[in-house]
DNA sequence: CTTAAACTGTACTGATCGGTAAACTTTAAA
DNA sequence: TTTAAAGTTTACCGATCAGTACAGTTTAAG
């Protein structure tokens, strides 16, 4: 097996999943962005589900991988970390291919909770808020469970809000409200 | 005219659109749902985008009566209510048919910002938005514009989190995240 | 009772959907 | 250089998509 075909398929796949939506974007236009013979795809994936599951599985590991760095650039103590994180989120948001957030679109596609597609979009975030959990824990904080689902919903409005509504700046607003939280965040 | 059957067509459309997604209604589903010919509802709309649109006033209307509503019924003055929308959300966010926010959504599976679609979805957030920063400058605040934003991004991220999560208690987190945010605005 | 508008079911269009069959060509390792 | 896997093109499948044509039926007002 040659990974590299398998691989090119998932990443031209996901920018055109991610461009055009998932409902909306068929296979041949993925045969087309792609430059990838159908028979060749359907030999990778059965479905066009396990596709999108596998472009979705790349995303995680790509965006994650991003903004931990990115977090750890721009700041070096673990509070310092939480609050670049929005700093880091004003950084996409102003890329030009910006669209939004990849998993909150699956899961507004497919709203069923059992639905494979949609419960990968949920562990997404649950592994994010994890990691916040860490750092709030390791900044000393003592509901350090709350100041992450805090911080973690002040993402998720702001880059919705980016999305939805063109403004950038929201990134700004989520991070003034987090150091807000942070101020009355008790420390253990 | 009789104005029923068309608005019953369209409460009728938009469970069926709340509940499966955009792309992943056809129009034939509505039809079965509505029990109204596809022959009658072409005669109403040109299109299903024209239907979308229709749909997407009638939810518009719908929810800020139903959340304008509440916030006065669970508080008094224009502070209290502004949190009080979080407890509103609290209530949404339990309802058994509850799917998220249907214009968060519908800029998902129409992400260019040119779309009407779009375009209507953008609006809905900023009457929303416009309604938070009255009630902020009633209350006092210096910046009513910046709190009602930072409210809209908790607003937002509590919706998309209960959805995308069923996490109910986001509607909590982000009432707390809000009251912190309030407690640091300064007052004119 | 008449009449016109509203609505109905049925059948259809061309396009596209996800997915497959079959025969052929490229590629890389033995 | 042989050989088998991985890739290709082309054509196709039945289903469904948004939208339409048409003839018949219900409805409500004069």
């Amino acid at each position: 097996m040659r990974p590299t075909k398998r691989e090119e398929l998932v990443r031209k796949a996901l920018t055109s999943f991610y461009q055009n939506g998932f409902h909306a974007t068929g296979m041949d236009m993925i045969v087309e962005q792609s430059g990838i013979s159908k028979t060749s795809i359907y030999n990778h994936f059965k479905t066009k589900e396990d596709l999108i599951l596998a472009v979705l599985r790349l995303r995680d590991e790509k965006f994650r991988n991003w903004l931990y760095r990115r977090m750890e650039a721009l700041a070096s103590n673990p509070e310092g970390q939480l609050l670049a994180m929005f700093d880091a989120l004003g950084e996409w948001f102003e890329e030009t291919d910006f669209k939004g957030c990849m998993f909150i679109k699956a899961s507004s596609e497919y709203q069923d909770q059992s639905h494979p597609i949609h419960k990968q979009s949920a562990e997404h975030k649950r592994i994010i808020e994890a990691h916040l959990g860490d750092l709030a824990a390791a900044a000393g904080y003592s509901n350090p469970v709350l100041v992450a689902q805090q911080l973690m919903v002040l993402k998720e409005g702001a880059t919705v809000t980016a999305q939805l509504r063109a403004r950038v700046d929201a990134a700004h607003d989520a991070r003034q409200a987090a150091e807000m939280i942070l101020l009355y965040a008790q420390k253990g």
